[in-house]
DNA sequence: TTGTACGCGTTATCAC
DNA sequence: GTGATAACGCGTACAA
């Protein structure tokens, strides 16, 4: 009955005396480094006869190194991180990397100690939007490097930073609204604090600068399906015809009030949503919307993750990654006044 | 500039220099083991000073454990094994433990060498919904001990092993529906050679045997939205009042091709779900679905992984967890006959 | 090619 | 209470 309780396996040095050669043959064969083809065989016979398994943590301290990155989450329940720790995963991976998770569960305090011991037992550390306060964020950095960021950019901050270009992807989706006719926009803000609505708002003022012709207003709203149930009244009588919901979540909220409320979309209002969440296609209409790369992302990050590791550095230090427009029936075509 | 590439920060020998002790003596500190508290300062001062952090891997050679718990998915875009992976992080950091994760990307063949390599380097590893043929499975076991299974269940399997109790999540919904006056039933099937599916196959039997009134009859389908689309016709042709969609995708799916043809959810027929999905309380109306406890799967997988690193053991190596009924609107009060 | 011996950074067991 | 010192298991110069 193999792997009973207390039992630590065999070491290099059982198997080596078992196969009647040194230790260091016994890592050599392991490591597949040059060795006699005879000799060779005979160790990874013993080996098997042994059962014998590699004590990682061993190879970890000799090597100076633990194959292994870990991701500092706020909130392991959000699909967003999902994605990105996917991502990592999978690009990690390649590289024969495996991912250690934190999750901070949003609370910004604990963020500092989490990422420090994260880093501790690995090679590198992603940290996805950290929540902590800047001047924190950038001392705590000091200590952990390498370190990568996801979804958090400011001067201050000069480690790689990966993020979603929310700025684009929403002047990108006006855009396209503006190509089908619309002259006047709603956009039904999230956490107006948040950098991610500051960034739609951004992206939104850069449209009407570059569009004067257009009217865009906003409004406060939320950042859940009851915000956007709840934002139809105003949807409605601001005039707009077309509304910008801050998230799918918000935009399929809306859609239920208008439909409850007999108005049609899209032929009597347009309705877009953002993130491109998986059941975003499955709403009646199915929701225009922009898609967030969540697991680029995570790609991305381990790619200058391992330019660190590896020394590689290619000093790309600033990522954005562009975040597309999903066309789907909840906006349409509007015929000129 | 702290944190410099190459720099192997100092050690404990180091710190005991600088303090004027002994290695020993600043690791008694570091472990808070008693130490004469002049003694314990100067050392705390010196860690302080020279930017000490013990090295991890080294602790964990030394301790011969690596407080690290492995986790194997076969796919880490499944919500449900977020849930799941969520549950274990949660539960498991209470007991100091961090969370290594690995995914198979649903190549079962890939699914025991990766295991394997999850286990070393961890003190435990837990096992989702393994999808490797059962007599792989049995023998990877043996050399993964500790091990923890969740959501698969065999006779041959003697390591613990926590699951939801689909059968009887099933027929608790079944029974709702009988409570409220259904008298027909029809379930759509999912992947008739999944055991999921066969579970809801037998909980569904059970029922049928407990009231020979009731007559549940049961329709190939599938697992997706369109799937449930294209299942109209037949849900609505075949005579039941009330029909169990395999998920709640699948009625989603169902709910949206039946809103099309004008025919109302719930007056004209009841629809149910499985999986209690986010989305599933937003759909119109609201989905009446069983809940799949994922996180509390993990937490519970956690528990058992303890008990037998901490050597607890309390043998209770099968755990069913059970899945509750979320009432909603998309079944309804039926009249008799 | 193969073996010896030391280093990796800590913990833990001894004596003092 | 404190300080040497031997594990912990493996990689790797260095010598043979």
């Amino acid at each position: 009955m193999p792997g009973k309780k207390g039992s630590r396996g065999p070491t290099i040095y059982e198997v080596a005396r078992h196969a009647g050669v040194s230790p260091a043959t016994v890592s050599r064969v392991m490591n597949g480094i040059a060795v006699d083809p005879t000799l060779a065989e005979r160790v990874r016979e013993s080996a098997a006869a042994l059962n014998f398994v590699p004590n990682q943590t061993a190879v970890n301290l000799s090597r100076q190194r633990t194959l292994t990155v870990g991701v500092v989450v706020p909130d392991l329940d959000n699909p967003a991180f999902h994605g990105m720790l996917h991502g990592i995963e999978r690009a990690a991976s390649r590289e024969g990397y495996r991912v250690l998770i934190a999750s901070s569960s949003e609370d910004a305090s604990r963020e500092p100690e989490l990422a420090r011991q994260t880093r501790r037992g690995t090679d590198a550390v992603i940290l996805c939007a950290p929540r902590m306060p800047l001047e924190i964020l950038t001392a705590t950095l000091d200590d952990l490097d390498p370190v990568i960021i996801i979804n958090r950019y400011e001067q201050e901050i000069t480690v790689p930073v990966v993020a979603a270009d929310y700025r684009r992807g929403i002047g990108r989706l006006a855009e396209h609204l503006l190509n089908v006719g619309h002259r006047r926009l709603l956009f039904l803000q999230g956490n107006p604090l948040s950098a991610s609505n500051e960034q739609r708002r951004q992206g939104l003022d850069d449209l009407a600068r570059r569009h004067p012709e257009v009217e865009v207003s906003f409004a406060a709203c939320g950042v859940g399906f009851d915000d956007g149930y709840g934002a139809a009244a105003e949807a409605l009588s601001s005039g707009a015809t077309a509304v910008l919901a801050f998230n799918d979540l918000v935009a399929m909220g809306l859609l239920s009030a208008l439909s409850e409320r007999g108005v049609s979309v899209p032929n009597d209002i347009s309705v877009t949503g953002f993130d491109n969440i998986p059941f975003s296609r499955f709403t009646a209409p199915p929701l225009t919307t922009v898609d967030v790369p969540a697991a680029e992302l995570g790609a991305m990050a381990w790619d200058r993750a391992w330019e660190l590791i590896s020394g590689t550095e290619s000093r790309a230090a600033f990522t954005l990654v562009p975040a597309q427009v999903i066309v789907r029936g909840s906006a349409a075509q509007v015929d000129p006044p």
